[in-house]
DNA sequence: CTGTTAGCGCCTTCAA
DNA sequence: TTGAAGGCGCTAACAG
């Protein structure tokens, strides 16, 4: 089928160690003459390395994973196409793949991606549930969280600083003159949603306001559950003047309802996208840094897998390291109003 | 560091290949005694199996790349997402990889992929140029298309039916009256594009109408290209007075400028996604079904990798077979009148 | 600088 | 049903 490294030592003439070194990614110790009589056997031939047969031998396949909870958010897919784009540079090659939601199917694909030998995995937690995780760590392969954290693992992270972001909609909010302020949303296992909400809160107590229950309306990071909520919300006798949602998904979900029940709403999200500008109830929008994100996931992980390859090993116990990124908080006018085009 | 099955062998007190047997993917010819002691030594050591070398060895790796050409698009996603988990259930796993709308990088890629051993590619081409998709089954792998065509390549391929959904969009708007309708955004080297703007000219032509040059304003298929068609068109001393949009990317460009020129515009496009609703222009949609392009792109890779398994090779020379995918169109207000709330 | 020689971990005839 | 033995294609000492 495929020529192999011993068709091309044939035709040039040298052995295949003296092959193996030409193909190698950095070349070196070769002379520039067999150099070039063996690339142009190997041209001639038409012959391709086999990356298995290499990554049998030298323990990497130069691929990295990615797990994200779904494929259809664009979020995470902005994150992912920087860092696949970044991971090339440095020769790797990034596998994009998908737990669903499910903290089990995550277990499931990250043991199959071990087992795959990927040099290194990134994650994005589908709950904060993360034994599952450090039990991949402790096969000997780097991990590193990205936009949430996990318990019973200790993995460093990089996330956004969702605490602030929430906390400064808030105030956004308030310094409009809204005092009766919901918060919409929010899978209380994920951690995001728990930063989150613990910012609304904080902003609220520093304005001297007792959140009341009946406007804390958790339950859900989906389009689904915004929608739900939001029912739930406009149901109440005493509805919010404002709200907080816990991320873009459920925001939409609730704009949705909105537009069915033909209500308005005053609300502040998380994520700008190209359709946010369009959402009418749109106030105020905390903006994450997927490339920044995608960017440092990149670095980080590339970091642990050179160390790991080099022999390193730092006392692994003194804990993990969270990178927090700063949110940008956007009023949805400066959008829209024609000095922003696109 | 892991164990292998010569540990698990020791353990158990058998041979490597009885190991090897019972480990296999269908285990057969092991007493289930035998069988039960090794799965116990198996556990009770850690294993697990080493997919390298077993692909080395069996030249299949179980897994199926997906190259789309964008990550950031949720059409594209919902295929891939209902893909990734149709194919495990055959026992692959997907590497999803983006080829950034390049055609070089697409290449780049293909090739890389093929290196790594993947059993088969299923590929949206980032245009019509194809041969480099060519030369990666010629090199023993099952490659099908989806979505778009390409050509240089005698695939088989599974797509919409863009001809009769650009067909139906423009009649609907026919229907409703309108006689100027301009065709907006499109990269002629894209075959749905080519695809969709034929159907809009047969509905305009049937209905009696010779399309004006200055109507047809094509180019791209992003955000940004739609946003600058829009300025074009709307610059026009005569405006039309509908328009069909070339895709989802186009569509909401031409929306974002339109509401940043506080204009109006009706337009007809193509794609759902949880945020139509909101854009204010929409009035037909082309609904392409995601979830049963997923499905039949992956059992139709599934089946040309299990034929090349058997050895099984039909004439590859009479034509590739293009499976045509109903599109459904919706009115606008459907989506949103309550009736269907989500 | 180049060649020889062992495997990496697993599968798979071929015998027993 | 089980074991022995020989690779899959490549890399990495170790000699020369």
């Amino acid at each position: 089928m495929g020529k192999t490294i011993r068709d091309v030592a044939a035709l040039a003439g040298v052995s295949t160690a003296t092959v193996s070194r030409v193909l190698a990614p950095e070349t070196k110790g070769v002379t520039e003459e067999t150099r070039t009589k063996v690339l142009k056997a190997a041209k001639s031939l038409g012959y391709r390395t086999n990356f298995i047969a290499r990554s049998l031998k030298t323990r990497s396949t130069m691929t990295v994973a990615f797990i994200v909870p779904e494929l259809a958010n664009n979020f995470f897919m902005d994150v992912a196409e920087e860092m696949g784009e970044k991971l090339i540079t440095y020769g790797y090659t990034m596998l994009l793949v998908s737990s669903g939601n499910s903290t089990e199917v995550e277990k499931k694909r990250t043991a199959m991606l071990a087992d795959r030998g990927v040099d290194g995995m990134v994650v994005i937690p589908a709950s904060s549930r993360g034994d599952h995780l450090q039990a991949v760590a402790d096969r000997g392969i780097p991990v590193i969280l990205v936009d949430r954290l996990a318990e019973g693992a200790n993995l460093d992270a990089i996330a956004s600083d969702n605490e602030k972001g929430a906390f400064e909609l808030t105030r956004a909010l308030l310094g409009d003159g809204y005092r009766r302020i919901a918060f919409v949303g929010g899978d209380i296992t994920v951690s995001t949603a728990r930063e989150r909400l613990s910012g609304f809160a904080r902003a609220l107590a520093e304005a001297g306001i007792v959140p009341e229950p009946g406007l804390i309306c958790l339950g859900g990071m989906e389009v689904q559950d915004g929608y739900d909520r939001m029912k739930t919300v406009l149901e109440n006798p005493n509805p919010p003047e404002a709200m907080v949602a816990v991320n873009l998904m459920v925001h939409l979900g609730m704009e949705r309802y909105l537009l069915g029940a033909g209500a308005q709403a005053v609300i502040a999200g998380f994520d700008t996208s190209e359709y946010t500008p369009f959402l009418p109830g749109c106030r105020y929008i905390a903006a994450q840094n997927a490339v920044e994100m995608g960017r440092s996931a990149c670095t980080k992980i590339i970091d642990k897998i050179n160390q790991k390859k080099s022999g390193f090993f730092p006392r692994e116990k003194y804990g993990s390291r969270v990178t927090r990124l700063p949110v940008t908080i956007i009023r949805h006018e400066e959008e829209t109003n024609g000095t922003k085009p696109l």
